[in-house]
DNA sequence: CAATTTTATGCAATCGCTTGCAATGGCTAT
DNA sequence: ATAGCCATTGCAAGCGATTGCATAAAATTG
């Protein structure tokens, strides 16, 4: 592997210039720069990361964790995921992907946190860099999310104007923001049109979605809309219902959350509120820059950021 | 940050004597070492990682490069990097993600490749550390995989001992190992068998599945059972068997393959070959440790190591 | 044209840690 | 008792890059 020295050598100037040919390019007189230049792709010289880690304390690393107790493996998150590799790439910085028990492994310029509990608030004050949440959290980190209470606001109201006359919210069973939100979204939007609805809680599983709604089939009259709290619930009504005999979307409408490509296969295809979840992720990954690079900002001012991109409704063919 | 100069001051020892406390143990007498851990814990002390790659020119950071034409956003993907990411914690390495055009952006001590395509072998014989595929490779280069072949003939025996009597493989358009192996396994048990059957090869995505399926509905008498190479195609296949009115299981059958969650969430739950996806993960993670570990073992013998790791079909109600 | 500023480049120190070799002391072996 | 051997510990060098200060050359100024 090719060093600096090398270069160096080669060029018959000192680390020095070929240091700064590289990161003050205006300090260098340009034919000088340019021949270096050509040289050190001759030699198909990298800067050793580590050597500038060292000198420089930033390893131009950022690490996205991701608590264990959440499933890893929703494809929410791969989306997620991809939003923030591409651009962080595009800044030359990579990306390291940690959970809760691994969180020590290796060091970073900056944390995207996302699934953090509040009882995890401990944890993550102990952080000795940069963070940025991806969700809401009641401790007054800097964030991006999508603004749920509105988002269940627009599916209720689009379902209520398609004619369904019983609404049901299917939420998931854990106090978190995103979930209150939601929930009061909902509750608020059906009280304020006096519109009858009920408010069920759920683990977020097709299957428990699938089961409940069966099991209580006969509390859901025709012309009832299920207002989902994510699509993978969503799927599992709709299976449900078609079980049941039931008609989608001219008796029963169904709306998700998220806008996975789940919402693609279902027997009919999911009207979802879509998070923009790609685009989410690069605004978590800039802001997170953006702190890094100017750290005065975050220190001084010391008042939260809060980025909300809002989601969309896809409407397709599980509504009418 | 607390340095070994701290820990070293704070213990009335050399820093050399807290470095070995660290990496040799046995050469520092017990009471000593317990003194000195018992320090670093009081100062927070942890190694800085950037210096410890400088001098050993080992980073830690194995990268785990999926290709950009690949659909990252599937589950598939998020399974596997859990179990890559698990393992690899477990011996203290990171886990960076990297893409085609990022793969530049910092050092690592190995590289896990998966969606890689004969196209890209300059780019992979390029790279300057060890290196294990996810996935046969017609390269030489050692792999985790599951045993395509053997695999689609187990579902295809299946399928065919359940009693459906027209067969229909439902293949992704790529001519790659995976692939060929999966068509191959089916061609060759139709045949010694003489069973009808034929095979369709399509773009990975259910939607195409079911206009196939639809639009070619006439070619599928009751008691045709699909054989499909991902979870993805069956959920296409299946919706438009329902769709067309035929009945599942009882005269069509739908076979998946991959055994992500998606299998959960059809109509009817998918009969599935399901991978093990995370134990091939950390398998590959455990192999390419193990060749960092042992760079002689690789150069010397230079044959290619192959880890065959083996689907199991899961029954569900999609056949019968 | 001498004085002063600007532009380009080099020197030395340093980031935190590990490797190789030397030094100390106690203990065994003849 | 003297040589020899472990077991422990320290010293110094150096991994590859960057920062601050010094220096030389070139450009500006009155």
């Amino acid at each position: 592997m090719a060093t600096l020295n090398d270069v160096a050598k080669r060029t018959n100037v000192s680390k020095m210039t070929v240091s700064r040919a590289i990161n003050h390019p205006d300090q260098v007189r340009p034919e000088l720069r340019d021949a270096i230049l050509q040289v050190m792709t001759e030699l198909n010289y990298h800067p050793n990361a580590a050597a500038r880690a060292l000198v420089g304390r930033r390893t131009r690393v950022i690490k996205l964790t991701i608590f264990e107790d959440m499933d890893i493996t929703e494809p929410y998150y791969m989306m997620l995921l991809a939003g923030i590799a591409n651009e962080l790439n595009q800044h030359q910085y990579a990306l390291q992907i940690a959970t809760r028990n691994s969180y020590e492994v290796g060091e970073c310029d900056g944390y995207i946190l996302t699934g953090i509990r509040d009882s995890d608030a401990g944890w993550v004050a102990r952080l000795d860099q940069p963070v940025v949440f991806f969700g809401r959290n009641r401790q007054g980190y800097d964030y991006v999310d999508t603004d749920n209470f509105q988002a269940i606001q627009t599916s209720t109201a689009y379902a209520a104007q398609a004619g369904y006359t019983y609404l049901v919210f299917v939420g998931i069973a854990v106090a978190e923001p995103f979930e209150l939100d939601r929930e009061q979204g909902f509750q608020e939007y059906v009280t304020s049109h006096q519109i009858s609805a009920q408010i069920i809680r759920l683990t977020n599983h097709s299957h428990s979605a699938t089961a409940y709604i069966k099991k209580h089939w006969a509390e859901f009259p025709p012309n009832t809309a299920f207002i989902c709290a994510s699509d993978r619930l969503a799927i599992g009504v709709e299976t449900a219902i078609i079980d049941q005999g039931g008609q989608v979307p001219s008796d029963y409408g169904v709306i998700g959350f998220d806008g996975v490509f789940l919402n693609q296969i279902a027997a009919k295809r999911l009207t979802t509120m879509k998070q923009p979840l790609e685009e989410m992720g690069r605004a978590a990954a800039r802001l997170l820059l953006t702190k890094i690079a100017h750290p005065e900002m975050s220190q001084a001012s010391h008042n939260q950021e809060k980025i909300i991109i809002n989601s969309r409704l896809s409407v397709a063919e599980s509504t009418r």
